[in-house]
DNA sequence: AAGTGGTCTAGACCACCTG
DNA sequence: AGGTGGTCTAGACCACTTA
């Protein structure tokens, strides 16, 4: 006896549906929904235990096995992690195994290529029309302006341009950024309360510009791999654009089909 | 009661597996198993429906909610698609909405490019020594090598070099592909009953060389995306390495990060 | 020993499709 | 009406972790 809306579409008011409304959802999904809020309000943070499957399936009056198919599916989306035995945690951007979650460059000799970062600018400027667009800000918004070299064995291999909107990174400076050890995503989440659940990235093959090839040590026309990446965090609100140069003569951008 | 070796250890000889076994698996997975190995000796053919819950869950002796956790990972695994109503059916490279599952190539105008098809030659040799390793076979066995261009709107856009081993495509000709209408894969698992399952890729960018400029129509040293696929079967087999070349001026390669 | 997630069962009812 | 997958429940037991 469910506290919620219950799901089934007869017990349901079917007669007030007829305007497009996705009609109702299974019990399960307005579990998930209701925890991913909790997430997002920050009532558990990142890297902290969130109730146990008995405790939530108490507090929302559903079955366990309600609560533990809602749990499942945002640990499949990465937003928790199961733990045997410990409990279910928010996931967090912090240790993911050596960081660099999102990042798929790969040394070709396999394995991932332990990257030196290098801080070239951070400053706040008026955002551009067609990044505003992107970032669902207006045109002339403050957004936050990061450029950085990613080096393996002192040799460039990333040149990364990264945008953010003003609004959710005040007090983000040059100095912050040098300061802090660890994945930037973790710095995002843990001193802005920005996660990035998802992105989207657009590859393409580009020739270096006369500034590019500089800073990366390349001749000017050299082909480089283009990644542009948006990033979204909690109700797909995207909060990152991200523009990353690689060099691909001794790495590769790796990919698994399903 | 289940006719299968029983999942738990305490049942299960654990006094035998101090050797480095894996450990005994849960019902549901060997039931995965089962499956699968159901769908690779062709009991059911791409396209057919599979018996239903109830009925797998009497043949193997369990529950149905334990063939139904086994039948969900080889939907979310794309071997297999479930239909209300209608039942469970051995996923196939047909329709998948308008072909292309692994392509990941999108226009810059957003959907997918709908490309031409023009066959530059296949013909049978003898595999070179990397490609061999790759795909597991000897150096020197008999491959099959198709060359094909993929066009839009006439402007071409990708060339595939791709390397199939031999024993397993025989009768693969230039002719049979030119009469093909439809997605290779479909061809692949109708005709010659390879189902590619998943994929890994590595993206580089590169200059193009002076054939392949030709073939393409871009200057010579105009950077390309090479796109390297190496495709797998039933039980992790590669059994294709593919290399596309493609022209991203007004195409993009997409992907999805979680 | 107690608490957590992980597996398995049995049964009920719902939603969708077909004859 | 009857079959299929989809959801939900209640209860049992197992495996892993911590104290």
């Amino acid at each position: 006896m469910p506290a919620l809306p219950v799901p089934t579409a007869s017990a349901s008011a079917p007669e007030a549906a007829h305007d497009n409304a996705p009609a109702f959802s299974p019990l399960y999904q307005q579990i998930k929904e209701l925890i991913t809020r909790s997430l997002q309000g920050g009532e558990w943070l990142p890297g902290q235990s969130i109730p146990s499957e008995m405790e939530l399936a108490a507090r929302f009056r559903v079955s366990q096995g309600t609560v533990r198919k809602a749990v499942d599916e945002l640990a499949t989306e990465n937003l928790l992690v199961r733990r045997q035995g410990k409990g279910t945690f928010v996931a967090t951007h912090a240790e993911e195994r050596t960081q660099y979650r999102f990042l798929r460059l790969m040394s070709d000799a396999g394995g991932s290529p332990g990257l030196q970062r290098r801080l070239i600018g951070c400053r706040r400027q008026r955002v551009a029309a067609d990044a505003a667009r992107v970032l669902g800000l207006k045109s002339g918004d403050p957004v936050v302006e990061i450029r950085r070299v990613l080096l393996a064995a002192d040799a460039p291999v990333v040149l990364d341009d990264i945008l953010l909107p003003g609004a959710l990174f005040k007090g983000l400076t040059a100095e912050r950024l040098s300061a802090w050890k660890g994945p930037m995503y973790r710095l995002f989440e843990a001193e802005f309360g920005v996660r990035m659940i998802r992105a989207e990235e657009k590859i393409r093959a580009v020739a270096a510009d006369a500034s590019q090839a500089r800073e990366m040590g390349v001749d000017a026309g050299a082909p480089l791999l283009s990644v542009e990446r948006l990033s979204f965090t909690y109700g797909d609100k995207p909060v990152e654009l991200r523009r990353g140069l690689y060099r691909t003569e001794h790495h590769h951008y790796r990919n698994e089909l399903n």
